[in-house]
DNA sequence: GGCGCAAATGCTACAATGTTGCAACAGCAG
DNA sequence: CTGCTGTTGCAACATTGTAGCATTTGCGCC
């Protein structure tokens, strides 16, 4: 118990391989206060001076989000996908999205209090729930 | 007052011109009990015999956006936009997406109670909420 | 009914995002 | 060190959405 939160151990403790690709894209998403793209991942990586590719890093993703320690989600107004650490607890979190600066942070701490009665039938299983509107940053600058 | 609710008026009401798109498209949508993605409104153009192009599809679904008489969504899982006809009322309903057909269908009588208390700076300008299960086709078929 | 203009269309080409197949490389166990 | 197998890197492709531009067509006007 009382293992270490690196990326290191997150990657062994699930069973993979401890690559220069793994390590560098989880440091990325541990080190991110918010949902990143591919593409910010990727420039991240090439800022870093990792060797990378396109492919490679959506499969560290895809494998990430199989094993539980990353969750991607669907941007409400661009066709990106975005991804993120996933938290301890269950992913059922909102995410706020800024329509000014496009950027998406995760409110963790917000209990979606979804009290949907739906129509008969019906089977819900998880709620995804994003709110749009101005950040801090660009709320004051607007 | 008192206009047809039929898809030429809806589009003479907003100033456009009343062409064969536009008015298979709208119908289509009119039609449908549920979202569609662009495949699935060209391929019903398709199956009416009705001439027309991607990218007038495109433009035709921009415009019935842009006012007011469609809105457009962002599925949870695929990168595929979605769209509906807006009900009369504001578009602030939630949305149900099938894990397992991978259909679309607006609850328009859901008001998502979403009594979110943002961190401080945060300023919501509308909320946008996906429910992910199983419809009751799918349900019964499990 | 015919005319003309601007809106709308349709085509081609392109951009962005994500996937598949396969050969080569590298972690880790023995 | 050697080998097995998971991972990577490359190239080619698939899907979804946009841009530019010439042509067509709805609709007001005569």
């Amino acid at each position: 118990m009382a293992e270490e939160l690196t990326a290191e151990s997150l990657i062994a403790r699930h069973g993979g391989r401890v690559t220069r690709t793994r390590v560098a894209v989880l440091d990325v998403l541990l080190g991110a206060d918010r949902s990143l793209t591919h593409d910010e991942i990727a420039a991240e990586l090439t800022e870093q001076g990792i060797r990378h590719d396109r492919v490679t890093l959506y499969r560290t993703l895809d494998w990430l989000i199989e094993v539980g320690v990353a969750h991607r989600m669907a941007g409400g107004d661009d066709r990106t996908r975005r991804f993120g650490v996933a938290s301890t607890g269950p992913h059922e979190h909102a995410h706020f999205h800024c329509d000014h600066c496009g950027k998406v942070v995760c409110l963790e701490g917000l209990a979606p209090a979804v009290a949907v009665n739906l129509p008969g039938g019906y089977e819900l299983e998880r709620a995804e729930l994003v709110l749009h509107g101005a950040c801090p940053a660009c709320g004051k600058n607007d």
